[in-house]
DNA sequence: CTGAAAGCGCTTACAG
DNA sequence: CTGAAAGCGCTTACAG
């Protein structure tokens, strides 16, 4: 039973489909007397906007496209919840799309989405080059990316000091006497991940005599939640087996920082006493882990909205010049790398 | 710059729209060799199907709409992973909605994608009364219910057995000795917290001397992650800062868990010795907390799967019988209820 | 301020 | 097997 259109609105007041269009759309042109008629009649009709046919004629969906490698991951299912939040106050839809880091699939996606003719797109890029994305700027389509830069600049993007996040938290370790530190990567090949290690550099080279040994898995390896989990702890059982461990670990993400400290558990070493452990993301929960765990915190719910914010912007104005917005990541110092208990732990 | 359309593979090949529409189609009543030339007419042209001309004209998107409280809640994402999987399978697109289980926010996102013709909904009501899901059963469009049942069972749903698992595990608690028992709720608005204090006091009854008591917030509390956090630690610290609390502790939901963890760890109470803590839900790494949690896992990709693969059977036959699948839970034996550490609990 | 008419890009009876 | 034509429900120049 299909509801009623404006052809049905226009009959029972007499008047054309134009003028109920323009009434409903909040247009002026139209009597504001007569737009209250419309308004009301749709109303008691029990009138439901067609948004397929508003998006074929507009030739623009009232609805964004978000591209992410996995909503399952933590920080992609806080950021998807924030954007949801802000398209929701522009009345717009939030079509979900999971690549896995996988350009074919990413590709497919993107495809999908023109295809939806939607008003932008907000893509966290499985790729440092353009790649796939090249679609959306041929498109015309407005777009984001979240997190991870693409080579040339060519979008908005909303990123987080990795960089500064890792550095300081390595630092925090160099402080705490660490001199052979691991770091554990997951793989290196989102900019991310680069960016994090390239931290982890400079604070040894602040280091007298500090050292550090990148342990990092494939691609194939690093898929899904449960894969990265998984990754994380394969590597570090291998580092930490060895006779010549480290005597501290740096953690690329949260989802290798709780295989890391499940292999530590399997291994039956003491965090922090036989080893240091520090990490990137935080979770609301880290701070109930054994033991408690000392992390550099991305700005999640900040960096959804910016993202969002800066997609609706330019729907607003297309004009305006390409931005880049930087957030930075927050260390919450707990007991993981050796620092005393605190009282109240956040 | 706007694709190629339909007019532009035909006048390319001398054919009408129709024959381009059915080739890229597959449908019969083609020359398999007018199929093939059209095919790779529209591969050179660069041709991008127009999901939204698509819709307009079928009365009916290639795409479904998932509409849950909130996908920062881990149960959720995990299940949106799931059913995305699936969709993508079909060529159907995601819509993502997050209602805070408020009914008002609810009904104005079945209004957007009643409005995107969506072909199906996959919903976790915010209700046990149908309410605004009445819109989606008087526009016809198939629904599947999450997790959760609608009175009247007007449509398919997948559910999990919230009952067994919440029984089976307080009896865990009893036959540890505890006779004290406090169940905390966050709400008992939803069905699934009502079954689970139901298969609580199932427990209870079939033991001697044995007593439920039952904490519960508001609704308005118990809303957002953060919130329902906050609730169970709040719920807990009252309960168990009391003279004669109890001696053990079942968590309505993993959120809750986490919380009432936190408050046990402010209070300085040890689990188990002190307190015992068992509860609904399970992640990736409730082994990794201190201590390791034993629960009630849902079987939430099973549940994801499941939903998606009802909704596209039914939107494949419409003419099928309401069906409901229900999954059992599985419970993870860990350390929180008084078991000794297993050498590999998971 | 309002209307007649074209058209967004498809699909689908209907006719041949 | 193929085509001419109507139409899905809107919006928007254009004309008045």
């Amino acid at each position: 039973m299909p509801g009623p259109t404006y052809r049905e609105i226009a009959q029972a007041l007499g008047v054309s489909t134009a003028t109920v269009s323009r009434a409903l759309a909040g247009e002026l042109g139209v009597s504001s007397e007569m737009a209250q008629r419309v308004r009301d009649t749709a109303a008691s009709l029990g009138y439901r906007s067609n948004r397929a046919a508003k998006a074929l004629r507009k030739q623009r969906a009232d609805a964004i496209g978000l591209v992410i490698s996995d909503v399952e991951n933590p920080f992609f299912a806080s950021v998807a919840r924030a954007i949801e939040g802000v398209a929701a106050e522009h009345r717009h839809a939030v079509l979900l799309c999971n690549t896995d880091e996988d350009l074919d699939q990413e590709s497919l996606y993107l495809d999908l989405m023109i295809g939806e003719n939607v008003a932008g797109v907000i893509v966290a890029p499985s790729a440092q080059e353009i790649g796939p994305l090249e679609q959306l700027r041929s498109a015309g389509i407005p777009t984001v990316t979240l997190d991870r830069k693409v080579a040339g600049d060519p979008f908005d993007a909303v990123l987080v000091d990795h960089r500064l996040g890792a550095r300081e938290l390595v630092a925090h370790l160099v402080d705490h006497g660490h001199r052979q530190i691991a770091a554990v990567m997951g793989t290196t090949a989102a900019t991310p991940s680069l960016e994090r290690l390239a931290g982890c550099r400079e604070a040894i080279a602040d280091a007298a005599s500090a050292q550090l040994t990148v342990i990092e898995g494939t691609m194939r390896q690093a898929v899904g939640v449960q894969g990265t989990f998984e990754l994380g702890e394969r590597l570090a059982i291998e580092t930490l087996s060895q006779r010549d461990r480290p005597s501290a670990v740096f953690c690329a993400n949260g989802l290798i920082s709780l295989g890391v400290l499940r292999a530590v558990r399997r291994l039956g070493l003491r965090v922090p006493e036989d080893i240091a452990v520090v990490g990137f993301d935080d979770q609301p929960f880290f701070d109930l882990l054994d033991p408690p765990l000392t992390v550099a915190a991305q700005p999640v719910e900040d960096l959804g909205r910016a993202a969002a914010d800066l997609l609706f912007d330019r729907l607003a104005d297309s004009g305006q010049d390409v931005r880049s917005v930087i957030l930075p990541p927050t260390i919450h110092v707990r007991r993981s790398c050796g620092c005393p208990a605190a009282s109240a732990s956040g």
